[in-house]
RNA sequence: GGAGGAGUGCCCGAGUGGCUAAAGGGGACGGACUGUAAAUCCGUUGGCUAUGCCUACGUUGGUUCGAAUCCAACCUCCUCCA
């Protein structure tokens, strides 16, 4: 297996080409055959993600851009949803077993995930990507069948080399057979769709190598050549994990975050990461990704605003986009406040006693009653532009203004207009 | 196979019986400054139905009124010897 980076001979794909330009490829199986493959004609590509949470977040928008880019590009995606997969949890990296999911909630993940990704590719027309759900065949495997069609294609020796277990291993946590076992799903995940629909890439992130490389094995021992693709980890310029923030992840879905939280997230990206998001988030030519990337001191914030509003655009589309442009510009410019609610509560809480601690948790400011205390009592905390310093502080009617809504800020950044329903 | 050292909170790292939800640093968040940036300075940094309760110092058991701290076994990593 080749680690990465940059093929040894002139490339031949434009797929392959644009992809590296984009900064979204980080380790390749074989990326000369690869980009040998793309350049031959159109190819079928699948990026898997699990029903593990409500919503995807911006950690899974980077496969996602490769699957729009490859379409763009004349190939077809697919996007798998785990609703197999999800029952088991996938152990990679991870120091325990995820609490076991049950099978509705992974139905009712499932679905508000498939309406970001329905957003994010075009599933239109006979070209269209396709949505599948893997338990459309996971679930239809019979044990001893299963054991023998594709246990015998594993080895237990191999499959302890993968750093993914290693380290829980190494930790001396229990490994359970059952999540052992995940990236055999995941491996006869990409020969089914080989199968099927003649796939021949998979695209995850960097930390499901292991599992996209067990899938390629499989392939070869079933005399099929597929390929895997690993896009880089998202991390700031300050070297921290990037997508999740004290109160959690930077949620794709608009009932997790809001289209304006969503843009005010790309606005406060720091000065030094401007030019690589642009280059992975957005669809911006390279050129003017360029120029953008070259403005100096304050004219950067140009730069932000226009990855806000291309990223929020693909993700939550042009109509939000603007919207959020408008409001980020009216409510940093002056004395311009939110026209429309970024949150909802029911009204009859305010009968029960609100507290303004429950509220700045509900608007995913704080991830709990703890942290949201230690913001108020900090001074971060501000209703109606009024500093709140009382945790204790109850949520009446009388700060509601018309219609019902009530204007809450965290820091200078994050602000919340909840209307209450 | 033998001898020694180590495993701590998101990360690094101090702590060798009560004053330890655990020094210090990083990161993150809030405040000041600014360009809704960076740097700098100040503050905060386990959870909860909260003058109390629960969870946390590799794992499991033990000693003790009381354990991250002592004992035993186990697991993993490092160094030295064979």
């Amino acid at each position: 297996m080749i680690e990465a980076g940059k093929p040894a001979t002139k490339l031949r794909s434009e797929a392959v080409e644009v992809l590296l330009e984009r900064g979204l490829i980080h380790q390749c199986t074989d990326i000369e055959a690869l980009d040998a493959r793309l350049a031959e004609g159109p190819l079928t590509a699948y990026a898997g993600f699990d029903a593990t949470a409500a919503s995807l977040h911006v950690g899974h928008l980077m496969p996602l851009m490769t699957m729009r880019w490859l379409q763009k590009l004349g190939h077809r995606p697919i996007v798998v949803l785990g609703g197999g997969t999800s029952q088991i949890g996938d152990p990679s990296f991870r120091k325990d077993a995820r609490p076991l999911l049950e099978e509705r909630q992974i139905a009712a993940n499932i679905a508000t995930i498939r309406r970001s990704v329905e957003r994010l590719v075009d599933m239109e027309g006979a070209d269209g990507a396709l949505l599948v759900d893997n338990a459309e065949w996971l679930t239809e495997f019979k044990f001893l069948e299963f054991l023998r069609d594709y246990g015998s294609q594993f080895t237990v020796n191999r499959m302890m080399t993968f750093d993914s277990v290693k380290s829980r291993l190494d930790a001396q946590m229990p490994l359970t057979v059952l999540e052992f076992c995940y990236m055999m799903l995941q491996a006869v995940d990409f020969l089914e769709l080989a199968k099927r629909h003649d796939c021949a890439l998979q695209v995850g992130g960097s930390d499901q190598w292991g599992n996209i490389v067990n899938g390629v094995e499989l392939g070869r021992r079933d005399g099929r050549k597929l390929h895997g693709l690993t896009v880089p980890l998202l991390t700031t310029a300050s070297g921290s994990k990037m997508g999740k923030t004290a109160a959690g992840a930077v949620w794709l879905h608009p009932e997790h975050l809001s289209p304006f939280g969503f843009w005010q997230f790309w606005r406060n990206t720091a000065d030094a990461d401007v030019a690589r998001f642009l280059r992975l988030f957005t669809e911006l030519p390279i050129r003017e990704v360029e120029r953008l990337a070259a403005l100096k001191g304050a004219e950067l914030n140009e730069a932000k605003k226009i990855l806000a509003t291309q990223v929020t655009t693909i993700v939550h589309g042009p109509e939000d986009a603007r919207m959020a442009l408008e409001q980020g510009d009216a409510l940093f410019s002056g004395e311009g406040e939110l026209s429309e609610p970024t949150h909802q509560m029911p009204l009859k809480a305010l009968a029960d006693g609100l507290g303004l601690l429950e509220v700045v948790v509900h608007t995913g400011f704080a991830a709990s009653n703890g942290e949201a205390r230690r913001l108020v009592e900090g001074g971060g905390v501000r209703i109606n532009n009024q500093i709140v310093d009382d945790p204790r502080r109850r949520i009446a009617t009388g700060d509601l203004a018309a219609n019902d809504r009530l204007a809450l800020a965290v820091g200078k950044r994050r602000k919340a207009l909840i209307g209450f329903v």
